[in-house]
RNA sequence: GGCUCCAUCGUCUAAUGGUUAGGACACGGGCUUUUCAAGCCUGUAACGGGGGUUCGACUCCCCCUGGAGUCACCA
């Protein structure tokens, strides 16, 4: 069989981080059985359609390096085309397909029409709640003839198409979870086509998955309860059904479904909070599945080879924001140069990128940073020296005329010094031999000499300042910090 | 409330009948050290409860408890 998986995200304008997880474990499976991953764009709610939204979700796609093979897919110049031999793709131009089986579905007599008011229904669930019920149409219109019932659509009253659920049970083998069976007579009618000729969710993705041959329906748990519906309407169109999968919550702290209320929800913004993709990727997928090892960091081509549908987690997740951090900075120290500079870029708005300085103030930095965002700050002093104090030159074990005399001796020292600012280690060595041969503390030089250079009681080492900083410059400091002692 | 799912350290997880219940993050201590990080070593910390099955249960079964999801012309 060949594989086939789908993610179908609403277009809400972002992609949630669940959806990111549903996304890899789609990717892997497809990914590792040679078979397709397939994006598909569920926007068959008009009241909730953003301008932009399907753009700005495949823009998502490619920040993150993940490729599909079917599916509308973003141009450079910022439009989409589809590409695939299922489409359309996005299910507001699938229309006619789903009113076709929705005919199909009434004259089997699967399905049928309803003209009862938002008013009504509405009073209908208040009163069975009052009564402890749950919640469930009547089933007022299943009894209208069919004269009445062309009279009033043929008078242009506003109906809905509604499914006949069967008696009896239905059960599925769910890809993670094993068998699960609901009893039919605890499932609603379900609206298949709403009032404004849109088919409702349930109808839509059964069509499309059964059109686009779609093996694996990986979804989030919240979906299981909605399984039946689908399972039934599967049948009463003879179709088979895909795997279905339902994968678990991602929680809040608290242990509720992950809202935008209590944390972050959605990719972009953990992206803009300075998060690698490949940070944020290997942090989610092992979220709820491991490969059953000690290992936490894992590449993508191995999470593909890893990757088993049945060793998927059963139990919701918390996010544990701090070991994503662990992990960020863990993929921030893996970067090669060029490829931590066009990371930071993006954060470092104003700042010349091509300055020696400001690249090994970066290579430098990362040791202390955790997110990208980081950065910024953490440049500020190499860029320009902020203010301070004469007093902290001073280390907490010598005075003041010790700490200028040290500071004069190592600017002369660094004076004949050109070859050693090739590398940190070189600095080292020619500071240390400096402390050596003068019979010094460390203290006594690297403190005062680490605050001239970078203005602040904690920083890098003064190695790491001299080697960022360059020869002119560091003496510039010096300088001005024995003045400042004066 | 009905239905459904779930249950190992604070959090993410390993263990698929026999382990001193392992790892990671976080936290504590130590080493290193001019400061801050990083790094290395190390410590505290968990099988929700009760019944079974079994020579033996974290592992299998049942009940309870607890948590969560879902009950729309939203997906």
């Amino acid at each position: 069989m060949t594989i086939r998986t789908r993610i179908a995200p609403s277009p809400t304008g972002y992609m949630h981080i669940g959806t990111l997880r549903t996304v890899m474990f789609d990717y892997f499976l497809a990914r590792q059985n040679d078979g397709q991953f397939i994006v598909r764009i569920e926007d068959t709610d008009q009241a909730r359609l953003v301008d932009g939204a399907v753009e700005s979700l495949l823009a998502t796609f490619k920040k993150l390096g993940l490729d599909y093979d079917e599916g509308p897919m973003l141009h450079d110049d910022g439009t989409s085309v589809e590409h695939g031999d299922c489409g359309p793709y996005v299910q507001s131009a699938r229309l006619g397909m789903y009113k076709q089986y929705a005919d199909q579905l009434r004259d089997a007599g699967h399905a049928y029409v309803c003209f009862c008011t938002a008013e009504r229904l509405e009073e209908m669930r208040t009163a069975q709640t009052a009564l402890k019920q749950t919640p469930k149409y009547d089933r007022k219109c299943l009894s209208l003839s069919g004269e009445e019932i062309s009279t009033r659509v043929g008078a242009g009253e506003r109906h809905v198409l509604r499914m006949k659920m069967p008696e009896g049970t239905v059960a599925f083998e769910d890809g993670i979870r094993g068998r699960i069976e609901f009893n039919l007579a605890d499932i609603d009618d379900q609206v298949i086509l709403k009032s404004d000729g849109f088919a409702s969710y349930h109808l839509a993705v059964v069509v499309d998955d059964h059109l686009m041959s779609i093996s694996h329906v990986l979804r989030g748990e919240e979906w299981i309860s909605s399984t039946p519906k689908q399972i039934v309407l599967h049948d009463m169109l003879g179709w088979t059904m895909p795997v279905y999968a339902h994968v678990p919550l991602i929680l809040n702290p608290d242990k509720t479904k992950l809202s935008k209320r209590k944390g972050d929800v959605s990719v972009e913004s953990y992206l803009a909070k300075g998060y690698l993709p490949e940070a944020l990727i290997n942090f989610i997928s092992t979220l709820g599945f491991n490969p059953k090892s000690d290992q936490e960091i894992y590449t993508r081509d191995e999470l593909v080879q890893l990757f088993d549908l049945s060793k998927v987690n059963r139990s919701g997740a918390v996010m544990n924001i701090d070991k994503l951090d662990w992990m960020n900075h863990h993929y921030i120290m893996q970067l090669t140069e060029d490829a931590l500079m066009t990371a930071v870029e993006p954060f470092l708005p104003g700042v010349d990128m091509t300055s020696p300085t400001v690249r090994r103030a970066l290579m430098v930095e990362r040791d202390r940073v955790q997110r990208l965002t980081e950065f910024a700050e953490k440049l500020a002093p190499y860029i320009a020296i902020g203010e301070y104090d004469a007093a902290t030159l001073v280390w907490k074990k010598a005075d003041a005329a010790d700490a200028k005399a040290q500071l004069t001796g190592v600017r002369d020292a660094l004076g004949a010094l050109d070859g050693a600012f090739g590398t940190i280690a070189l600095l080292e060595a020619a500071i240390k031999e400096y402390i050596g041969t003068n019979g010094l503390q460390n203290g006594n030089v690297l403190w005062p000499l680490r605050v001239a250079l970078s203005g602040a009681e904690k920083s890098a080492s003064p190695y790491e300042l001299l080697w960022a900083l360059g020869k002119e410059e560091s003496v510039a400091r010096i300088d001005a910090a024995i003045t400042k002692l004066a």
